[in-house]
DNA sequence: ACCGATTATATAACTGGTTAGTTTAACTAA
DNA sequence: TTAGTTAAACTAACCAGTTATATAATCGGT
């Protein structure tokens, strides 16, 4: 039997199996069975490979905010504006995400248990750092050349990434609540819209 | 014997038990019995006031949802300019739900979930729509006198609504990446940086 | 005031389905 | 020989919901 190798490796289709049940239902809620059928496997398989559901669970969570980290940060490696520099993290706030909503799913959940999971994972996620010090560093060298108010950097920094992150968190809801129709265009327009009010809020008269 | 009536009615302690119980762990992870011991009553007292597990944490968070935006629109009853409405809102954000966190950890499992359960329960929330047409009324009218520039209302007060809630949302998050040590001090900054970043967006030069 | 009936409050023990994790025994491909 | 894989049955704990029972409060009728 066995049609050949079927494309991904076992482990693999437990990854993404789970993953897509741990999106859906959360880890109390998520169940290894499900896991299993979805992979098309045997349950014994799982327990195979990871040792618990736990275990299971903290692989995967690990795994995706790294890769989301390194994906942003190797997106604003070249020298940019500021203007450029936010354009960019919306963009990816709003689309990526959007496209693979599954561990921002994953990630409110972990929020709203508190994010000591997050924290105990993923002490200090590479590239983190650095790209919040390159936007501080932007916004303060417009301060001081006078093109930018003084305000404070800090909830500048906090409110743009609360704008760009919102539609992300809230999508459904804010399509529900406004009555938006064409998502796709509403969010291009987002990203303009964000980075427009962000731009035009710090600049100096 | 019965040292009295022991203060609350066994269907407020089982209310608030259960309240605790559903914030920290989700409607999948709480466990009945738990909320029993919380309550410091019998596991049957649960199904004699309720008729589930899903059905008393539908209660909750119905009556929870409710309160929280009957407050909000009674702030903002007084005829005010939209500076002082988005203070109001900003505010209330910041403060009134950080007092309370525990129905925001429940919305943000609920937005996990696809929030299909809670525009079942509260198809309509009273005031919610009002409190919105009331925004977009006066941004609408700065924007024909030309105090306002000409941006996309829709998109703006979306902007607003991310930057005030996101402190809600991922506040404990924030202030481990920013080393926030006086929150209560930085709240009340972010109020501030907050509505004036959005005026100063929002207004023609 | 008194009686019976209903209602509210309370408990401990139980039931039956569910679920994470295991075991066994066999099979395949490198 | 070893690492990977499968199916199926198993177990031990867990957990939502029930039942049997009991006591106190409430109330309508007389």
């Amino acid at each position: 039997m066995a049609i050949s190798k079927d494309l991904k490796s076992s482990k693999e289709r437990i990854l993404t199996a789970a993953l897509d049940e741990f999106a859906e239902r959360g880890l109390a809620g998520a169940r290894v069975d499900h896991i299993a059928a979805r992979a098309g496997i045997n349950k014994a398989m799982i327990y195979y490979h990871f040792d618990s559901k736990e275990a299971l669970y903290d692989d995967i969570l690990r795994a995706q905010l790294e890769a989301g980290v390194a994906d942003l940060t190797e997106l604003v490696t070249e020298p940019m504006t500021l203007e450029d520099v936010l354009r960019t993290v919306a963009r990816y706030h709003a689309r990526g995400l959007r496209a693979n909503d599954k561990i921002g799913r994953i990630f409110l959940r972990e929020l709203a248990a508190g994010g000591e999971r997050i924290q105990w994972i993923t002490p200090n996620l590479a590239g983190k750092e650095e790209l919040r010090t390159r936007i501080v560093g932007l916004v303060e060298e417009g301060k001081l050349s006078g093109k930018y108010r003084d305000i404070d950097t800090r909830q500048a920094i906090i409110s743009f990434v609360g704008m760009s992150m919102f539609y992300l968190i809230l999508g459904p809801m804010v399509n529900q609540v406004w009555g938006i129709e064409d998502e796709d265009e509403f969010i291009e327009q987002r990203i303009e819209a964000i980075v427009d009010l962000f731009m035009r809020g710090l600049e100096a008269r």
